[in-house]
Formats: C-alpha cells, sequence, structure tokens
DNA sequence: GGAACATGCAACTATTTAGTTGCCCTTTTG
DNA sequence: CAAAAGGGCAACTAAATAGTTGCATGTTCC
C-alpha cells in the first residue's frame, strides 16, 4: 500500500509538474477553450518556437493530460480529461482533509 | 487584461509548480493529514535531509500555499487554503471548457 | 553553564528543463 | 514537379532545481 500510495503520489506529481509551466498552461487553456489543433496553430500568436512547443506538448503527453492524432502532414492535439479530473480529484481530499485536521486542533485546544 | 491574465496565469503555474513535485507533494500530504507540525516533524520519515525539507518549505511559502510561525525553537507549517482552491478552480474550469469545445466540434460533425 | 535540540545560512554539485538553431523528411498545393 | 507548409530529430546553451555538507545561532532543560 505504501508502494501503491508512492507511485500514485509520484503519477499526480507529475501531472500537476505538467501544469506548473505558465507555457504549457498556456497550450492546455487554448486546446481547452478551442478544441484539438496543429502545432503550428497552437504556436501562432506565442512568443516561444514551434519546437518548444513541441516539447511542452510532449511534457504533457508524458503526464497522460494530451494525445495526438496524425491528420496527413499535421499532428493535431488535445487534451484528455481523466488526469485533469485526478488532479482536481487530489486537490478537493487535501481540502477536505485539511479541514478536519484545523478542526480536531480546534476541537483539543477547546476542551 | 492580458496583462492580468498573464499575471494570473504565471501565479497559477507556480501553484501547481508548486505541488508538482513528489517530496513537497508528500509534505503537503503530510500537514493536512496531521495538522500543523515542525520541520524537524515533517522530516523524520522521509528519505531527505532537514534542509531539504526546508527548501521544499520555501517553495510552498513562495506558491502561497504554505506558511510558518515561530514557536519558540522550532518553527511550525500549515497549509494555506486559499490558493488549493485557486488551483482546483482553475481544473474545473479547464474541464469544463473543454467539455464545451468538444461539443461544439461535435455539433459541428454532426450538422 | 553546558548539552542537546531546532533551525538558519552559505557554498557546492548534479540533474533537469526551457529554450534555441539547423537540418531533413513528408504532405499539400499552385 | 517545385515550392511551401507542417513537423520530427539532434545538438547545444543557460538557467533552475533538488539535493547535499558544514557551520553558526537561538532555545530548552538538567
Amino acid at each position: 500500500m505504501s508502494n501503491r500510495r508512492s507511485r500514485s503520489n509520484r503519477a499526480t506529481a507529475s501531472i500537476f509538474a505538467a501544469l506548473g509551466d505558465a507555457t504549457r498552461l498556456r497550450i492546455v487553456s487554448r486546446l481547452c477553450a478551442s478544441g484539438p489543433m496543429s502545432i503550428a496553430r497552437l504556436t501562432s500568436g506565442t512568443s516561444v518556437t514551434r519546437q518548444a512547443v513541441t516539447k511542452h506538448l510532449r511534457v504533457l503527453a508524458d503526464a497522460g493530460l494530451a494525445c495526438s492524432s496524425r491528420m496527413g502532414r499535421e499532428s493535431v492535439w488535445e487534451l484528455e480529461r481523466r488526469p485533469l479530473d485526478e488532479a482536481r480529484v487530489c486537490l478537493e481530499e487535501i481540502s477536505s482533509r485539511w479541514d478536519a485536521a484545523l478542526n480536531r486542533l480546534k476541537a483539543f485546544m477547546e476542551r
């Protein structure tokens, strides 16, 4: 169980890490706002090169947050919902456990 | 507005980045499970040195996720809820916008 | 006062990461 | 077909990061 928790911990961390960069967050934002699109289109309007965007997409893919499919000469990228939900659930758990710990502390102080 | 969005983007990214490390996620997990505790106690049971933990706490503090108060010779750390909620809201927004984009795409394909 | 404990500060190392440029290959299109 | 567009691969750089060790400072407690 310690092992499973550790793996899950690392996997979750990789999701957060993938979201923890302004450029990648921008990419995610564009993908979720406009739906699937090519690397060239994702690059246009940014201040970085296409290769930089490609690398960021690789990071997102490694974290399971995005995937691509080849359409002719372009590769079209889209988001994956599941890891986003995983990360959200993790945050919700932390919040609620944190509340519970504070309530226990408060009860302890007031008794 | 672009400026404000950019700042917010960077701030949100720093929250995710702070959560995007297995050791830090472990620290956050312990803090939310057991409530406020000292650096020494946070270090015990981990495989890294106290200084490493201190640095991670610094990262969490810079992202606004944790804060400390001095109690005698020890500094007691605890989590801050607000940035956790910010990050969660960000994920929820991404999810819902992503759903909307997919629905638009589906409607377009089926017309 | 002195030992043990909790922490802070500084310097250093090794690895990762964000970004670039240059070149080549495939696909589309005039 | 030839040019243009989209993209992959590789090598390189600069900066950030995770971690260490060593030492100094303040606190508790006997």
